[in-house]
DNA sequence: TTCATCTCTTGATCTGTGTCAAAGCGGGCA
DNA sequence: TGCCCGCTTTGACACAGATCAAGAGATGAA
């Protein structure tokens, strides 16, 4: 991966500073996390944390995807989070996570040492609380996709995924023509709570329908937006999951 | 509801002060608590709280059940959060909730207004500390019911929730012969992403089996632990779900 | 280039759970 | 006491999505 580029960033020209853990700090803040701070890459298909692997790093997606899940007894398998640029991974007060993180993609994580950056927490309630938001919204989101696992048809819940990408990259500043669909069907059909050959039947009738068009199969565009916001059996304003 | 219990109750001497935002205060934050606290009652089926009101408090169940649950504009709906005692509602920094809160039965709240609460953890990071604690679990407890909504079969969801009432009731103290089911059909079923009717299938079903009992429509016993856990899915020692 | 491998698509069939319907409680109220 | 109404159970049937199976594209290595 891209090793140059992440040994380049520095955290006061962090590209995801909007939403990171630096979001607010002042320069004296900012130095204080650079000492505690290196950067760490992973390839495609490589763990980054095992489901009860004890914690030597919080830290904060600079570029890729990573994905967190959990595992039954028989292999049943569901995605409980996705991870973009700018996402966290990491908890204050706890070493430990109850679910694996892959790359999902070749990723690069702006990571922090986790006793000295808890250290920092204690001194710095900002930062403190910037990380209650974070895990605020995370649990929105994940009530917003227990109502997906839960209610939701096939067809609403491909079409909830999909404009939830398209959200996301709006937040993030890359609204190419073009989105990246950024998994295999495999990990679509594991964070939507499918079988792959439902998200394959799904994305095609979607497609034979007009909503979106594939350029490559990993890659597509909304062409019906107000089609696609339709078949996600959300209200037309609310429903955003982010 | 028992408003004499109500009104005597004190902070101080809180039945649920274990888990509850007091839980490491000293006496003078108590006193701080105190000054700024009210009990409110609600009677069963009375909606707490609805999607997007402006909060005037944040609170703590002290006995009874409310549910925590969202629509989708066809009206099907899905419970995303069951508050039994001790159990939080509402979040620093936001002052609206997503979702619908509504007492399952009848039901006292251990209400504190929420500016003055807020300028008080302000100054007492160990109360926000204790918060962003109950916020992280709750994260733990979403994402073990997102694995049960998208992958879990029918008898699984029914064993594994009734696998939560026993352990939460061992946790609060009351482990009586017999559990209460504190819910109606329709609201496991609502909890599960299932309908009433297979709810109402699969408990007659354990209960053919001799898994549990039934002494009424609404308390059972387990008679069966082993088959019970087995039921879930889950490993035998992880999956708790609180 | 060809082969091997992985991912995706499509078809045929099966099945768990939803849907619709009717009847059985059981508690509260007149 | 008896009726009513909400909750629950049970049955028959339908269907969305899972499962099983085959083959078509891609991608990358030799």
């Amino acid at each position: 991966m891209n090793i140059q580029l992440a040994e380049r960033v520095k955290c006061s020209e962090c590209p995801i500073r909007h939403r990171a853990v630096c979001a607010r700090c002042d320069d004296d803040e900012i130095e204080m996390l650079d000492k505690i701070k290196s950067y760490r890459s992973f390839t495609a298909g490589e763990t980054i944390s095992w489901r009860g692997d004890e914690l030597s790093h919080v830290s904060s997606v600079v570029h890729g995807i990573a994905t967190l899940s959990k595992t039954l007894d028989d292999g049943r398998m569901q995605m409980v989070g996705l991870l973009l640029p700018s996402d966290f991974i990491g908890r204050p007060g706890r070493t430990t996570l109850d679910f694996d993180v892959v790359a999902a993609s070749d990723v690069t994580l702006c990571s922090f040492e986790r006793k000295p950056f808890e250290r920092l927490l204690a001194e710095t309630p900002h930062i403190s609380q910037r990380l209650v938001e974070m895990a605020m919204d995370e649990l929105d989101a994940a009530r917003d996709w227990m109502v997906l696992l839960g209610r939701k048809t096939a067809r609403e819940k491909i079409a909830t995924f999909i404009q939830m990408l398209v959200q996301r990259s709006h937040v993030d500043g890359t609204d190419l023509p073009d989105l990246a669909l950024p998994l295999t069907r495999e990990e679509i059909a594991s964070y939507l709570g499918l079988t792959l050959e439902t998200v394959s039947r799904q994305l095609t009738q979607l497609k034979k329908e007009g909503v979106i068009a594939f350029s490559d199969r990993r890659k597509f565009t909304v062409t019906d937006h107000a089609a696609l916001l339709d078949a996600t059996g959300d209200d037309a304003d609310g429903g955003v999951i982010v």
